[in-house]
DNA sequence: TCCCGTCTCAACCGTTCGATGGAGGCGCGG
DNA sequence: CCGCGCCTCCATCGAACGGTTGAGACGGGA
């Protein structure tokens, strides 16, 4: 018995490098490539895969997972494998909370990615041995959630906005800055805007 | 005459999509597959290919700039081409540098890259329409070349670290820092150092 | 030789930042 | 209804930052 393929990717290279290396594989079987988000949901709706490998970026639009989270309320869903270069925490963890079967990084051998669909059509999780255990801590050492208004500051923060302009910005007194400020720093642990940056860089909460 | 060419890319599946977009065309012929910088000079130097795929993000080891410096020292030299993901003035900037025939950027149109290549063995040099612009700005507009010093003050400072630690792990003194950061915002045209990270990062100086 | 860029350091001063310790309002769920 | 989290705002204060000016040392190039 086949599994059938959807590939969500807004770069044809990669599409066709996909298709190339499962087709090669004896009962997977690409049924439909798509390039955005929107577009999958469509294409997943008819074709019925059992698996969906889709990339996290996707241009504009949808991204990955906005995507995860629409095929998995199709009925019946599809399992969903996510695609990513990077490994960013805050990015997969929320795939993962969207319903995402697993992920994969682009760079894995190809029998690597064999292997996750075959597990993911199973109704398996396939989750890369690293992050399994990220997972667990990222459970137990809750990341600490940031509140919407302290991501607006987050984000002018990046941008290198001083608590003025952000207060401008915002349309709120410079005294609220601050305090969304202190929060933020309590919650990534640090103590200077430089800093608080930095980490929510490497956390993925850019 | 088939054009011979030769892929450096760290992804396997973006290498069997190139292989595969590329080999359906007439005349054009993957004579190898190179993971690394390192690799992809070996090859270069035994199977003489016309033309050079070159992912400008390779991993670890040498990166797309490096690579392509050592693939035109060759004699008789490759033509480069340069892929990439996204478009940073100063990453694409260096490739040309060192001898880039043209680059690419990875989301293109399978007829696009045909066509590159295709160019880029004639000997012309291919730039995206926009990017032609940029270069010609650039010759104009020359971007400040920051000092190795400066640079070194400016990776610290993308981490968030003060004044004090700079001049720590610099081992200089604060005021050695301070007259770097200085010369660092004015030819970033910035008045802080939040924002300098910024800029710096849109500029691929990190 | 002298100039110029780079790296190094110093002192001064106004501004901004970060920490602290509040306070009131609002909405949501127990 | 009452608590809790979020958002909003205020005042104060020491520490850090940013701008300025000036200066010595070293090396390469005109």
């Amino acid at each position: 018995m086949t599994i059938d393929i959807l590939l969500v990717d807004d770069h044809p290279v990669v599409r066709s490098g996909l298709r190339a290396v499962l087709e090669a594989s004896e009962g997977l079987s690409v049924v439909g490539e798509a390039a955005t988000g929107e577009e999958a949901v469509v294409l997943a709706e008819h074709l019925r895969p059992a698996v969906v490998l889709c990339d996290l970026r996707l241009g504009a639009g949808m991204d990955g997972i906005a995507t995860t989270a629409a095929l998995r309320a199709l009925a019946p869903a599809p399992a969903v494998l996510i695609l990513t270069t990077f490994d960013r925490d805050a990015e997969i963890l929320g795939a993962i909370e969207a319903g995402a079967a697993g992920y994969l990084l682009k760079d894995v051998a190809p029998a690597a990615i064999i292997d996750a669909i075959q597990r993911a059509a199973r109704g398996d999780t396939v989750l890369g041995p690293d992050l399994a255990a990220r997972v667990i801590q990222g459970i137990r050492n809750p990341l600490p959630r940031l509140t919407e208004r302290e991501h607006d500051v987050l984000r002018l923060l990046a941008t290198g906005a001083g608590n003025r302009e952000m207060a401008k910005s915002l349309l709120v007194s410079e005294a609220t800055v601050k305090s969304h400020l202190v929060h933020i720093f309590s919650k990534l642990d640090v103590d200077s805007r430089s800093r608080a940056v930095h980490v929510a860089r490497q956390r993925g909460l850019l």
